[in-house]
DNA sequence: CTGCCTGCAAACTCTTTGCACGAAT
DNA sequence: ATTCGTGCAAAGAGTTTGCAGGCAG
Protein backbone atom coordinates (compact mmCIF):
# COMPACT_ATOMS: atom_id res chain seq x y z
CA UNK A 1 0.00 0.00 0.00
CA UNK A 2 1.64 3.57 -1.16
CA UNK A 3 1.46 6.40 1.42
CA UNK A 4 -0.96 8.65 -0.15
CA UNK A 5 -3.38 5.74 0.07
CA UNK A 6 -2.85 4.71 3.39
CA UNK A 7 -3.34 8.15 4.57
CA UNK A 8 -6.54 8.12 2.65
CA UNK A 9 -7.38 5.14 4.97
CA UNK A 10 -6.22 6.53 7.82
CA UNK A 11 -8.42 10.34 7.13
CA UNK A 12 -11.78 7.59 5.79
CA UNK A 13 -10.73 5.85 9.05
CA UNK A 14 -11.65 9.13 11.66
CA UNK A 15 -13.97 10.59 9.45
CA UNK A 16 -15.97 7.12 9.92
CA UNK A 17 -15.48 7.12 13.33
CA UNK A 18 -16.56 10.90 13.96
CA UNK A 19 -12.71 11.82 14.81
CA UNK A 20 -11.58 15.09 13.56
CA UNK A 21 -9.15 14.84 11.06
CA UNK A 22 -6.47 17.21 12.60
CA UNK A 23 -3.05 19.08 11.01
CA UNK A 24 -1.63 16.94 14.13
CA UNK A 25 -2.99 13.48 14.18
CA UNK A 26 -2.22 13.72 9.86
CA UNK A 27 1.65 14.98 10.70
CA UNK A 28 1.99 11.86 13.51
CA UNK A 29 0.46 9.40 11.15
CA UNK A 30 2.20 10.75 8.23
CA UNK A 31 5.28 10.31 9.90
CA UNK A 32 4.64 7.01 11.35
CA UNK A 33 3.94 5.72 8.44
CA UNK A 34 7.24 6.62 6.39
CA UNK A 35 9.51 4.55 8.90
CA UNK A 36 11.14 2.05 7.76
CA UNK A 37 11.91 0.32 11.29
CA UNK A 38 9.94 -0.11 14.70
CA UNK A 39 9.94 2.91 16.28
CA UNK A 40 8.86 3.96 19.87
CA UNK A 41 6.22 6.88 21.01
CA UNK A 42 9.18 8.83 22.50
CA UNK A 43 10.95 8.83 18.96
CA UNK A 44 7.78 9.85 16.77
CA UNK A 45 7.30 12.27 19.25
CA UNK A 46 10.85 13.63 17.96
CA UNK A 47 10.41 13.14 13.99
CA UNK A 48 6.30 14.55 13.74
CA UNK A 49 7.86 17.66 15.05
CA UNK A 50 10.23 17.60 12.38
CA UNK A 51 7.41 18.18 10.52
CA UNK A 52 4.92 20.43 12.80
CA UNK A 53 6.29 21.89 15.70
CA UNK A 54 3.06 21.86 17.61
CA UNK A 55 2.70 18.58 18.21
CA UNK A 56 2.65 17.62 21.85
CA UNK A 57 3.97 14.35 23.33
CA UNK A 58 0.21 13.67 24.88
CA UNK A 59 -1.46 13.83 21.57
CA UNK A 60 1.13 10.86 19.90
CA UNK A 61 0.31 9.18 22.89
CA UNK A 62 -3.63 9.74 22.10
CA UNK A 63 -2.93 9.12 18.39
CA UNK A 64 -1.30 5.98 18.42
CA UNK A 65 -4.36 3.64 19.69
CA UNK A 66 -6.09 5.29 16.98
CA UNK A 67 -3.66 4.25 14.56
CA UNK A 68 -3.20 0.88 16.05
CA UNK A 69 -6.57 0.28 15.80
CA UNK A 70 -7.25 1.49 12.11
CA UNK A 71 -4.54 -1.29 11.42
CA UNK A 72 -2.48 0.32 9.72
CA UNK A 73 0.03 0.48 12.57
CA UNK A 74 0.94 -2.19 14.38
CA UNK A 75 1.85 -2.72 18.04
CA UNK A 76 4.68 -4.74 19.40
CA UNK A 77 5.35 -5.04 22.82
CA UNK A 78 8.20 -6.84 23.77
CA UNK A 79 8.19 -6.58 27.37
CA UNK A 80 10.70 -3.73 27.64
CA UNK A 81 8.58 -1.36 29.46
CA UNK A 82 7.94 0.60 26.39
CA UNK A 83 6.00 -0.68 23.51
CA UNK A 84 7.18 -0.53 19.31
CA UNK A 85 5.32 0.42 16.45
CA UNK A 86 4.90 -0.57 12.61
CA UNK A 87 3.54 0.49 9.49
CA UNK A 88 1.43 -2.05 8.90
CA UNK A 89 2.26 -2.46 5.19
CA UNK A 90 1.04 -6.05 4.40
CA UNK A 91 -2.71 -6.77 4.99
CA UNK A 92 -3.57 -6.41 8.69
CA UNK A 93 -4.70 -9.82 9.11
CA UNK A 94 -1.27 -11.60 8.69
CA UNK A 95 -0.09 -13.51 11.91
CA UNK A 96 3.69 -12.49 12.87
CA UNK A 97 6.12 -13.21 15.35
CA UNK A 98 9.12 -11.51 16.85
CA UNK A 99 12.71 -12.15 16.94
CA UNK A 100 14.52 -9.89 19.25
CA UNK A 101 18.33 -9.80 19.23
CA UNK A 102 19.28 -9.32 22.74
CA UNK A 103 23.07 -7.63 21.42
CA UNK A 104 21.34 -5.60 19.03
CA UNK A 105 18.29 -4.47 19.85
CA UNK A 106 16.73 -5.20 16.84
CA UNK A 107 13.66 -6.41 16.09
CA UNK A 108 12.80 -9.02 13.34
CA UNK A 109 9.27 -9.29 12.10
CA UNK A 110 8.51 -13.39 10.78
CA UNK A 111 5.34 -14.60 9.40
CA UNK A 112 3.73 -17.37 11.75
CA UNK A 113 0.65 -18.19 10.21
CA UNK A 114 0.56 -21.33 12.95
CA UNK A 115 -0.41 -18.65 15.56
CA UNK A 116 -3.29 -18.46 14.82
CA UNK A 117 -4.03 -22.42 14.75
CA UNK A 118 -2.45 -22.43 18.45
CA UNK A 119 -4.78 -20.00 19.45
CA UNK A 120 -7.58 -21.38 18.36
CA UNK A 121 -7.07 -24.85 19.59
CA UNK A 122 -5.94 -23.84 23.02
CA UNK A 123 -8.55 -21.43 23.36
CA UNK A 124 -11.09 -24.03 22.75
CA UNK A 125 -10.27 -26.43 24.96
CA UNK A 126 -10.16 -23.88 28.13
CA UNK A 127 -13.91 -22.66 26.93
CA UNK A 128 -12.63 -19.51 25.74
CA UNK A 129 -12.95 -17.51 22.34
CA UNK A 130 -9.42 -16.09 21.29
CA UNK A 131 -8.68 -12.49 20.69
CA UNK A 132 -4.81 -12.03 19.74
CA UNK A 133 -1.84 -14.49 20.12
CA UNK A 134 1.83 -13.57 20.04
CA UNK A 135 5.38 -15.46 19.69
CA UNK A 136 8.38 -13.39 20.48
CA UNK A 137 11.77 -15.59 20.77
CA UNK A 138 14.78 -13.72 22.48
CA UNK A 139 18.30 -14.55 20.52
CA UNK A 140 21.64 -13.90 20.81
CA UNK A 141 23.59 -12.03 17.93
CA UNK A 142 26.28 -14.88 16.97
CA UNK A 143 28.54 -12.02 14.89
CA UNK A 144 28.53 -9.88 18.18
CA UNK A 145 29.57 -13.08 20.02
CA UNK A 146 32.34 -13.73 17.71
CA UNK A 147 33.44 -10.59 16.66
CA UNK A 148 32.34 -7.99 19.40
CA UNK A 149 30.24 -6.43 17.00
CA UNK A 150 27.28 -6.51 14.77
CA UNK A 151 26.41 -5.07 11.40
CA UNK A 152 23.11 -4.22 12.61
CA UNK A 153 24.21 -2.75 16.41
CA UNK A 154 22.75 0.89 17.14
CA UNK B 1 9.76 -31.00 44.32
CA UNK B 2 8.75 -30.21 48.27
CA UNK B 3 8.62 -27.11 49.88
CA UNK B 4 11.57 -28.22 52.35
CA UNK B 5 13.70 -29.25 49.04
CA UNK B 6 12.87 -26.23 47.40
CA UNK B 7 14.05 -24.04 50.25
CA UNK B 8 17.37 -26.07 50.65
CA UNK B 9 17.90 -25.40 47.13
CA UNK B 10 17.66 -21.95 47.47
CA UNK B 11 19.91 -21.32 50.09
CA UNK B 12 22.61 -23.73 48.31
CA UNK B 13 22.14 -21.10 45.31
CA UNK B 14 22.52 -18.12 47.59
CA UNK B 15 25.46 -19.83 49.47
CA UNK B 16 26.92 -20.62 45.97
CA UNK B 17 26.38 -17.29 44.20
CA UNK B 18 28.07 -15.37 47.59
CA UNK B 19 24.37 -14.33 47.97
CA UNK B 20 23.65 -14.01 51.91
CA UNK B 21 21.27 -15.89 53.24
CA UNK B 22 18.88 -13.36 54.92
CA UNK B 23 15.71 -13.65 57.13
CA UNK B 24 14.04 -11.15 54.63
CA UNK B 25 14.84 -13.47 51.82
CA UNK B 26 14.23 -17.26 53.44
CA UNK B 27 10.45 -15.31 54.15
CA UNK B 28 10.53 -13.74 50.47
CA UNK B 29 11.20 -17.75 48.83
CA UNK B 30 9.14 -19.37 51.27
CA UNK B 31 5.95 -17.25 50.82
CA UNK B 32 6.48 -17.05 47.07
CA UNK B 33 6.66 -21.12 46.80
CA UNK B 34 4.06 -21.52 48.87
CA UNK B 35 1.36 -19.55 46.37
CA UNK B 36 -0.63 -21.87 44.51
CA UNK B 37 -1.52 -18.96 41.65
CA UNK B 38 0.23 -16.54 39.80
CA UNK B 39 1.24 -13.26 42.18
CA UNK B 40 2.50 -9.31 41.67
CA UNK B 41 5.60 -8.26 43.46
CA UNK B 42 2.96 -6.21 45.57
CA UNK B 43 0.77 -9.26 46.46
CA UNK B 44 4.22 -11.08 47.26
CA UNK B 45 5.18 -8.41 49.99
CA UNK B 46 1.87 -8.71 51.64
CA UNK B 47 1.89 -12.00 52.23
CA UNK B 48 5.49 -12.15 52.94
CA UNK B 49 4.75 -9.27 55.89
CA UNK B 50 2.54 -11.52 57.60
CA UNK B 51 5.57 -14.03 57.95
CA UNK B 52 7.83 -11.32 58.78
CA UNK B 53 6.91 -7.72 58.82
CA UNK B 54 10.74 -6.62 58.30
CA UNK B 55 10.14 -7.24 54.63
CA UNK B 56 10.16 -4.49 52.67
CA UNK B 57 9.37 -3.62 49.00
CA UNK B 58 12.58 -3.34 47.90
CA UNK B 59 13.72 -6.14 48.74
CA UNK B 60 11.16 -8.33 47.26
CA UNK B 61 11.89 -6.66 44.28
CA UNK B 62 15.77 -7.56 45.21
CA UNK B 63 14.89 -10.73 45.30
CA UNK B 64 12.20 -11.97 42.77
CA UNK B 65 15.03 -11.50 40.33
CA UNK B 66 17.24 -13.75 42.20
CA UNK B 67 14.58 -16.25 42.54
CA UNK B 68 13.99 -16.46 39.21
CA UNK B 69 17.64 -16.77 38.02
CA UNK B 70 17.52 -19.51 40.42
CA UNK B 71 14.72 -21.35 38.39
CA UNK B 72 12.82 -21.81 41.31
CA UNK B 73 10.15 -19.35 40.23
CA UNK B 74 9.05 -18.36 36.83
CA UNK B 75 8.21 -14.65 35.85
CA UNK B 76 6.00 -14.19 33.60
CA UNK B 77 5.41 -11.07 31.33
CA UNK B 78 1.90 -10.53 29.96
CA UNK B 79 1.84 -6.60 29.21
CA UNK B 80 0.16 -5.64 31.25
CA UNK B 81 1.99 -3.35 33.15
CA UNK B 82 2.89 -5.46 36.16
CA UNK B 83 5.16 -8.71 36.09
CA UNK B 84 3.83 -12.21 37.14
CA UNK B 85 5.41 -14.58 39.13
CA UNK B 86 4.65 -18.19 39.56
CA UNK B 87 6.68 -21.25 41.76
CA UNK B 88 8.40 -23.32 38.94
CA UNK B 89 7.21 -26.85 40.34
CA UNK B 90 8.05 -28.81 37.03
CA UNK B 91 11.37 -28.94 36.00
CA UNK B 92 13.20 -25.65 34.99
CA UNK B 93 13.93 -26.41 31.43
CA UNK B 94 9.61 -26.54 30.80
CA UNK B 95 8.92 -24.92 27.63
CA UNK B 96 5.75 -22.80 28.70
CA UNK B 97 2.85 -21.14 26.92
CA UNK B 98 0.17 -18.75 28.39
CA UNK B 99 -3.47 -18.41 27.72
CA UNK B 100 -4.91 -15.08 29.45
CA UNK B 101 -8.43 -14.48 29.68
CA UNK B 102 -9.50 -10.41 29.53
CA UNK B 103 -12.74 -11.10 31.22
CA UNK B 104 -11.53 -13.13 34.21
CA UNK B 105 -8.20 -12.07 34.71
CA UNK B 106 -7.35 -15.38 34.99
CA UNK B 107 -3.57 -17.20 33.43
CA UNK B 108 -3.14 -20.48 32.48
CA UNK B 109 -0.30 -22.56 31.79
CA UNK B 110 0.13 -24.54 28.75
CA UNK B 111 2.87 -26.82 27.93
CA UNK B 112 4.25 -26.28 24.50
CA UNK B 113 7.15 -27.87 23.74
CA UNK B 114 7.43 -26.98 20.13
CA UNK B 115 8.22 -23.29 20.93
CA UNK B 116 11.86 -24.09 22.02
CA UNK B 117 12.25 -26.16 18.14
CA UNK B 118 10.58 -22.94 16.90
CA UNK B 119 12.89 -20.78 17.96
CA UNK B 120 16.03 -22.46 17.26
CA UNK B 121 14.89 -22.94 13.74
CA UNK B 122 13.61 -19.32 13.17
CA UNK B 123 17.00 -17.88 15.05
CA UNK B 124 19.37 -20.35 13.22
CA UNK B 125 18.20 -18.33 9.73
CA UNK B 126 18.84 -14.76 11.04
CA UNK B 127 22.64 -15.83 12.42
CA UNK B 128 21.23 -15.93 15.81
CA UNK B 129 21.49 -17.80 18.90
CA UNK B 130 18.34 -18.61 20.47
CA UNK B 131 17.98 -17.52 24.35
CA UNK B 132 13.84 -17.64 25.18
CA UNK B 133 10.83 -17.69 23.81
CA UNK B 134 7.51 -16.55 25.15
CA UNK B 135 4.11 -17.43 23.46
CA UNK B 136 1.05 -15.79 24.78
CA UNK B 137 -2.72 -16.26 23.33
CA UNK B 138 -5.71 -13.61 25.20
CA UNK B 139 -9.13 -15.03 24.89
CA UNK B 140 -12.76 -14.15 26.03
CA UNK B 141 -14.34 -16.44 28.30
CA UNK B 142 -17.31 -17.66 26.83
CA UNK B 143 -19.02 -18.07 30.51
CA UNK B 144 -18.74 -14.80 31.22
CA UNK B 145 -20.06 -14.13 27.52
CA UNK B 146 -23.13 -16.21 27.90
CA UNK B 147 -23.88 -15.31 31.71
CA UNK B 148 -22.41 -12.18 32.33
CA UNK B 149 -20.17 -13.81 34.99
CA UNK B 150 -17.66 -16.72 35.05
CA UNK B 151 -16.87 -18.54 37.65
CA UNK B 152 -13.19 -18.17 37.55
CA UNK B 153 -13.65 -14.32 37.98
CA UNK B 154 -12.48 -12.34 40.66
C1' DC C 1 35.03 -7.04 61.80
C1' DT C 2 33.99 -6.45 57.04
C1' DG C 3 31.04 -5.54 53.69
C1' DC C 4 26.89 -7.23 51.81
C1' DC C 5 21.88 -6.46 52.87
C1' DT C 6 18.19 -3.80 54.49
C1' DG C 7 14.33 -0.23 54.94
C1' DC C 8 13.04 4.17 53.72
C1' DA C 9 11.92 7.44 50.57
C1' DA C 10 12.96 9.70 46.55
C1' DA C 11 13.82 9.06 41.76
C1' DC C 12 12.84 7.01 37.44
C1' DT C 13 10.39 5.55 33.03
C1' DC C 14 6.63 5.28 30.35
C1' DT C 15 2.05 6.58 29.90
C1' DT C 16 -2.35 8.78 31.17
C1' DT C 17 -5.24 12.62 32.53
C1' DG C 18 -7.47 17.39 34.10
C1' DC C 19 -7.84 21.71 32.52
C1' DA C 20 -8.50 25.79 29.76
C1' DC C 21 -7.63 27.28 25.16
C1' DG C 22 -8.00 26.54 20.10
C1' DA C 23 -9.48 24.66 15.87
C1' DA C 24 -12.53 21.36 12.86
C1' DT C 25 -17.10 20.70 11.38
C1' DA D 1 -21.52 28.05 17.24
C1' DT D 2 -20.55 23.66 19.09
C1' DT D 3 -17.80 20.31 20.49
C1' DC D 4 -13.94 17.78 20.08
C1' DG D 5 -8.85 18.11 20.06
C1' DT D 6 -4.84 20.13 21.85
C1' DG D 7 -0.67 21.49 24.79
C1' DC D 8 0.91 21.78 29.18
C1' DA D 9 2.06 20.00 33.36
C1' DA D 10 0.91 17.09 36.97
C1' DA D 11 -0.42 12.57 38.28
C1' DG D 12 -0.14 7.66 38.02
C1' DA D 13 1.65 2.81 38.11
C1' DG D 14 5.30 -0.20 38.62
C1' DT D 15 9.96 -0.55 39.54
C1' DT D 16 14.71 0.96 40.76
C1' DT D 17 18.17 3.26 43.49
C1' DG D 18 21.07 6.29 47.01
C1' DC D 19 21.90 6.32 51.56
C1' DA D 20 22.81 5.36 56.45
C1' DG D 21 22.39 1.83 59.63
C1' DG D 22 22.15 -3.53 60.57
C1' DC D 23 23.26 -8.26 60.39
C1' DA D 24 25.47 -12.55 58.09
C1' DG D 25 29.76 -14.74 57.48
Amino acid sequence: MSHTAACEKFRQFLTCKGLRVTNQRLAIFNTAFAQKDHFTAEQLLDYARVVDDSVSRATVYRTLPIMAESGLLREVDIGTGEKFYLPNTAGSTTQVAQVVCVDCDKIFEISAPFMEWYGSTVSSKLGLTPVSQRLQVSAHCNAFRDKGTCPRRT
